[in-house]
DNA sequence: CTTGCTGCAAACTGTTTGCATCAAT
DNA sequence: ATTGATGCAAACAGTTTGCAGCAAG
């Protein structure tokens, strides 16, 4: 999903386009990592500086449900980070320091059998390491 | 882990032993579930009426320190739940209303080769779902 | 000019902490 | 008598919401 199509979607969908907005795409369309609120907020203070949380939160927002965006929540971590949507299903590595990604094509799921006594609705599976940028530090 | 090993692992590090303390280790070797702060403080409001989270929080953090307890946070819940620890490495199906838990044998890390370009240090896996109790609702 | 977007302030949830008191050893 | 355990109140982080004004269509 790039920045362009986003703001299709966003017009197709009667959602208006601002600078803030176009900016927020850019930024998560730049950086292949998982983002938390905080850090969105700081990058774009730069070019907007009253930005408030509010406005991030609500955009996020926005762009999952629009799914845009995809969000998770690290193993211990009490906040939520955000990063671009790929359709196709997968899991990630990702790195506790600066929150960059890799895709991982093996989803334990399929060799799972049924069982018995659930019925299971979902699944969570994410790896977590220093990528080789953020682990001399 | 059941409650009197629990017990003499508390002493021997140099905790008290209190009536509070035994009832919530109890509850969690009764009940092999993933519970809640909130659910554990109802669940004992009963027998200690001025009971507070602040005790809860402090005791189940003891318990997560010395091993006894283990916890996660379910993908997209924003609080920590809290189960009986196991000593061998595992994953669970959780069931989304009442916490009940059952051990996978597999584990996905088993089957990923090394990544060339992260060092792992940690990994999330967890199947969500609904047991046979609460399935009709 | 209409409707959605934004900032402000306030509320909310789950969790943590300082302090004085109480209870287990 | 010591030292840890507890309740209270307050603080904290991340997130969400109501409202009034602003800006994109």
């Amino acid at each position: 999903m790039d920045v362009t199509q986003a703001l299709l979607l966003l017009k197709e969908k009667g959602y208006k386009h601002t600078g803030k907005r176009e900016q927020m795409l850019q930024l998560f369309s730049d950086q292949k990592r998982y983002i938390a609120a905080k850090d969105v907020l700081e990058a774009m203070q730069g070019d907007y500086p009253g930005l408030s949380f509010d406005t991030i939160y609500r955009n996020l927002s926005t762009f999952v449900d629009l799914g845009i965006l995809e969000m998770t929540e690290l193993d211990g971590e009490k906040k939520f980070r955000f990063s671009c949507s790929v359709g196709e299903h997968h899991h990630h590595i990702i790195c506790l320091t600066c929150g960059k990604t890799k895709h991982i094509h093996l989803c334990p799921m399929d060799q799972l059998g049924d069982s018995a006594d659930f019925k299971i609705v979902g699944h969570k599976f994410e790896i977590y390491g220093y990528c080789s940028e953020c682990i001399n530090e």
